[in-house]
RNA sequence: GGUGCGGUAGCUCAGUCGGUAGAGCAAAGGACUGAAAAUCCUUGUGUCGGCGGUUCGAUCCCGCCCCACACCA
């Protein structure tokens, strides 16, 4: 075991390789590894991360799992449910016996009382990376979060950290007076934002609200800077089967999951529904359940209608992506062949 | 068997004092750089249960029938 291995360092990843070279000088004497660490600085091209992205239920957490082992690698999630330690069932977390069989990280790696957003991702699965580099030539990512991978792939832009009182003042205004609230100090403070942006979205305006505060600048002009290039190969392969197959497969999850006692781990939730962790499909329907608002038969049924346009967004937002490759789950040979491929 | 209430979009229902109809949800398409399983935008859809009658004109009024529900027998 390694001494680094397990500690979560939390420096920025500028300095992370040093204070891996100087936790191996000291915890480790394995020389193959100092190795590996010098090898990575210097010769990190050679690296590749292999993306599976797709909608739910597609049959992502197979495919990735075949490939990790294949490659003798470990696997980085790029879902932001899956992250927290408090939602399983649900969010439809890999089993116990496949997480055994590879290791995976950002599962269950984070707490709903912790603010994850995709900037929290991409610093972890940098991190994450550069240390799983110093092991292995290839790691494997999947997940259905487009933003996370996104981040992973492209950076996001350096806007400032907000603080937080301010947010909360955004948030509470919004809250107390509503949108027309926000959209009149959106024309007040950020005319870019009000001519060029979403201005019916809450959510959007908030953000850019709060951006305009504290730095007083539009979050419009921290955008469109050059994308990071990352100094790793990166393979996009996208997964897709037909809409009715998906379908199925999502309704036969649905009943599963609430045959494996998704309404006890919604109930043992409650307390913190208002959590944006808990804003989340199958959660969100099964708490209206336990309010007696509506029936088990029709939460389950909002469920699966839930789900189903979840996975619509998702192959909206991937679809896009011209990097991806697409196949179907079971291709599996086609898929290795095609990376093979790409990294001779 | 009798009485009452209803039958309108895929679903739940509104409506037309007679001039062939509209909401929510679902569906389809799209956007989306610190909430992203979130949030937001756009777009259909109809033999108005059936058959007759009245009327220039019926989904609406009248008659009969069919179906569902409730109550009474």
């Amino acid at each position: 075991m390694l001494a680094w291995e397990r500690k979560e360092l939390p420096v920025k990843r500028k300095k992370y390789d040093w204070i891996l070279v100087y936790s191996v000088f000291n915890n480790d004497n394995d020389p193959g590894i100092l190795a590996g660490v010098l090898n990575n600085m210097t010769l990190a091209k050679n690296k590749t991360v292999i993306i599976i992205a797709g909608p739910t239920a597609v049959g992502k957490t197979t495919l990735a799992i075949e490939l990790a082992r294949h490659f003798n690698t470990e696997i980085i999630s790029a879902d932001s449910r899956q992250c927290f330690k408090e939602l399983n069932i649900g969010v439809a977390r890999p089993s116990e016996d496949e997480l055994r069989q590879v290791k995976h990280h950002f599962i269950a790696s984070h707490s709903i009382h912790e603010e994850v957003t995709a900037a929290t991702f991409e610093e972890y699965a940098l991190q994450k990376v550069n240390e799983l580099f110093l092991l292995h030539d290839v790691v494997v990512m999947v997940g259905g979060t487009g933003l996370y991978i996104k981040a992973f792939c492209e950076g996001l832009d350096s806007i400032p950290a907000i603080d937080p009182a301010i947010r909360q003042q955004v948030m509470k205004g919004y809250e107390e007076k509503g949108l027309p609230w926000l959209q009149e100090e959106i024309r007040q403070r950020d005319s870019l934002f009000f001519e060029k942006g979403e201005i019916q979205n809450p959510q959007r305006l908030m953000r850019a609200l709060e951006v305009v505060e504290a730095t007083g600048q539009s979050i419009f002009l921290f955008r469109n800077k050059d994308k990071v290039k990352r100094d790793f190969t990166i393979i996009k392969i996208g997964l897709e089967i037909q809409k009715e197959e998906l379908h199925r497969n999502i309704h036969t999850r649905v009943d599963k999951m609430i045959g494996a006692g998704l309404v006890e781990e919604v109930r043992s939730l409650l307390p913190y529904r208002h959590l944006n962790a808990l804003q989340t499909v199958g959660y969100a329907e099964l708490f209206e359940y336990i309010d007696g608002t509506i029936s088990l038969e029709k939460a389950a049924e909002k469920i699966k209608a839930a789900t189903r346009q979840y996975a619509k967004r998702q192959l909206t937002w991937f679809r896009k992506d011209a990097a991806i490759k697409w196949f179907e789950p079971q291709q599996v040979g086609e898929i290795l062949q095609w990376i093979a491929d790409k990294i001779k």
